[in-house]
RNA sequence: GCGCCUGUAGCUCAGCUGGAUAGAGCAACGGACUUCUAAUCCGUAGGCCGCAGGUUCGAAUCCUGCCAGGCGCGCCA
């Protein structure tokens, strides 16, 4: 409809232009008024025209009416304002959409996806295998889960990857972490150093360790060449395990699991390195000491140095550390050249906002090495606050209060952990109450869209029960619907494709969390003011076909978002 | 010191690739259950859109400067 209205618009504006012989396009583009009374669409084109062409507003939307020829849905146009063309639809014709939802299901919204659909690496969570993912880590995992399930239901074609970060030192303070654990099991007095990872965790794995080999049998193993990669194998295998089930609590799951290690194993990394060598992209200095920050031990070195400032970033970036081996900057240029050399011409990675200092450094490499300009595309996940009854919970890894992401899915349950992830923007910081979680009210918004989708269905349920035959759909009447509520309803209804594609385009999910909310609040409000069913037979009719039709676009968007759709409540 | 993000009603936030009278929930106050689920609804009240300039026919939205908060700034990942 909106396609159709604004080619209409652009054909009699391109033809206003010409006959003014002025040579420049100015795009229709139409939007939907906040006020009803602006009517269904409207356009401001005659305004940015004004001043091409040097006369009032409102005289050129009067010819540019004068000229268009509309679709048969429009009832009519009129100016108002400054110059506004707003646009009123037949609203008898807007309200058939509820047939084409009820036909369509779950496709209703969709576009499907086909040879052309552009290929998307959609890189997420990528949490550290060294314990369980917080909660900071959930809001990527969630908003990154629903984004892919959103692109893909508008025809990208999405592959999902996490990638795993088992190499480096960390997963040596990781294996030694474990391998203290295991002497303490064996009566060792032996304590953790700082900077070791303390958690409870890593107790049990050494209980499961010791089950499967003997302390003496990992003791007398060469410690270099069998004991360490074993102990770094087994840290790692059981660190990923836990991490997979936290995501599975929230059902999120991945098409590939990607390993750092496997790019140093296989040679990719100093393959990577080699070839910057001989494009001249890398060369050996030193870098001045880091700004706004006390550096006590800051010694000048020489090292193997990526021209990153070539392609637009502050400071020439290291490659490989003092002992020689390479950095984690190293690894991750390997590894998002590697999606691109998969096919990959577009690439989303979600990050956490702490490693916003990172995306220049990344484009800038992958700009140099591939090509690709803005790529990956990176979205910054702020932080979350984890709030109980108000008061903020505090946190400390050392003090044991550690609040795990595992934790909070436990106590206040996947749809309202995923749903509350979803309602604010990713750029805004987001204080998650449990208690609030918890509550089954509007404070609530996941209670709030379930709701309405189990009055639907109670709704449904009655009918049935009464003996009410529901109609063959193309044979109702929706010409019934004539109330403020009810096409409230058609309108926002209509709206639910232009709003995934928004959402999709601009990679931004929570358009849809907060697109339900406000679909079922016009839901409640057209429960209370009308009754679905009633002695009027048409009516009855056409109303119900009007609230399965909303169901079907709640549950339809709540799948998208990873929450359930209960019947009853 | 530099970079990124944020600043909108008492609180939490929408609105930000410029448009008409800046919206919603919570909290406050006042109403609505003999009815398809009151886990809901209706109404009232509440605003120098952080501050100051600029661009524009038009700025919460774009630009510049400042203020405040968050995150980050060696060979940790």
């Amino acid at each position: 409809m909106k396609q159709s209205l604004e080619t209409a618009l652009q054909l009699a504006v391109d033809l206003l232009l010409k006959e003014h012989g002025v040579d420049v396009h100015v795009r229709v583009q139409l939007t939907r008024p906040k006020q009803k009374d602006h009517g269904d669409y409207a356009a401001n084109v005659a305004m940015p025209l004004a001043g091409q062409l040097n006369q009032p507003p409102r005289v050129l939307a009067e010819k540019i009416l004068s000229m268009v020829v509309w679709p048969d849905a429009v009832e009519g146009a009129d100016i108002a304002g400054p110059g506004f063309i707003n646009i009123r639809l037949q609203h008898a014709s807007e309200a058939e959409v509820v047939k084409y939802i009820v036909h369509q299901r779950e496709l209703y919204g969709c576009v499907e996806k086909d040879e052309n659909s552009e290929k998307i690496c959609l890189e997420f969570v990528s949490a550290n295998p060294t314990g369980p993912m917080h909660v900071g880590h959930g809001r990527g995992a969630v908003v990154g889960d629903a984004l892919g399930r959103i692109l893909a239901a508008r025809g990208f074609d999405v592959h999902r990857e996490y990638y795993i970060n088992d190499a480096g030192t960390q997963i040596d303070v990781l294996a030694s972490s474990l391998w203290k654990r295991v002497q303490q099991l064996e009566g060792l007095e032996i304590e953790l150093e700082a900077g070791e990872y303390p958690g409870e965790y890593l107790i049990e794995a050494a209980k499961q360790l010791l089950k499967d080999y003997s302390f003496g049998q990992l003791n007398a193993l060469n410690h270099d060449s069998e004991k360490w990669p074993l102990l770094v194998d087994y840290a790692i295998d059981k660190m990923m395990n836990m991490i997979r089930a936290d995501l599975a609590a929230l059902d999120i799951n991945f098409d590939h699991y990607f390993s750092e290690k496997s790019l140093h194993d296989s040679g990719r990394v100093d393959e990577l390195i080699e070839q910057l060598k001989a494009d001249d992209l890398i060369y050996l200095g030193t870098l001045p000491p880091p700004k706004g920050k006390e550096v006590s031990d800051y010694k000048p070195v020489e090292q193997w140095l990526f021209r990153t400032t070539r392609f637009g970033d502050d400071v020439d970036r290291p490659l490989a550390k003092q002992d020689g081996t390479p950095t984690y900057f190293a690894a991750d240029i390997a590894y998002h050249v590697d999606k691109f050399e998969r096919g990959f011409k577009r690439q989303i990675d979600i990050w956490g906002a702490d490693h916003g200092g990172y995306v220049t450094r990344v484009q800038s490499a992958m700009k140099a090495l591939t090509g690709l300009d803005k790529q990956p595309e990176v979205l910054l996940v702020q932080m979350v606050n984890l709030m109980r009854a108000g008061e903020q919970v505090k946190m400390s890894k050392r003090a044991g209060t550690f609040v795990t992401l595992r934790e909070v899915v436990d106590e206040v349950g996947s749809d309202a952990v995923r749903f509350n992830f979803m309602t604010r923007r990713i750029e805004s910081q987001l204080d998650f109450d449990l208690e609030t979680a918890k509550q089954k009210n509007e404070e609530n918004p996941v209670y709030y869209v379930q709701y309405a989708y189990a009055r639907v269905c109670a709704i449904l349920r009655k009918a049935t029960d009464e003996g009410i035959a529901l109609m063959a759909v193309d044979s109702v009447d929706t010409s019934h619907l004539t109330s403020d509520e009810e096409k409230r309803l058609v309108a926002a209804l209509l709206a639910y494709p232009e709003m995934l594609d928004k959402a999709a385009n601009r990679l931004e999910a929570y358009r849809l969390a907060t697109y339900l909310m406000d679909l079922a609040r016009s839901l409640h409000s057209f429960y209370h003011k009308h009754r679905v069913i009633s002695d009027d037979d048409g009516l009855t009719q056409a109303r119900l076909l009007l609230v399965r039709a909303v169901g079907q676009v709640i549950c339809n968007g709540l799948s998208l978002l990873g929450v359930s759709s209960p019947e009853r409540m």
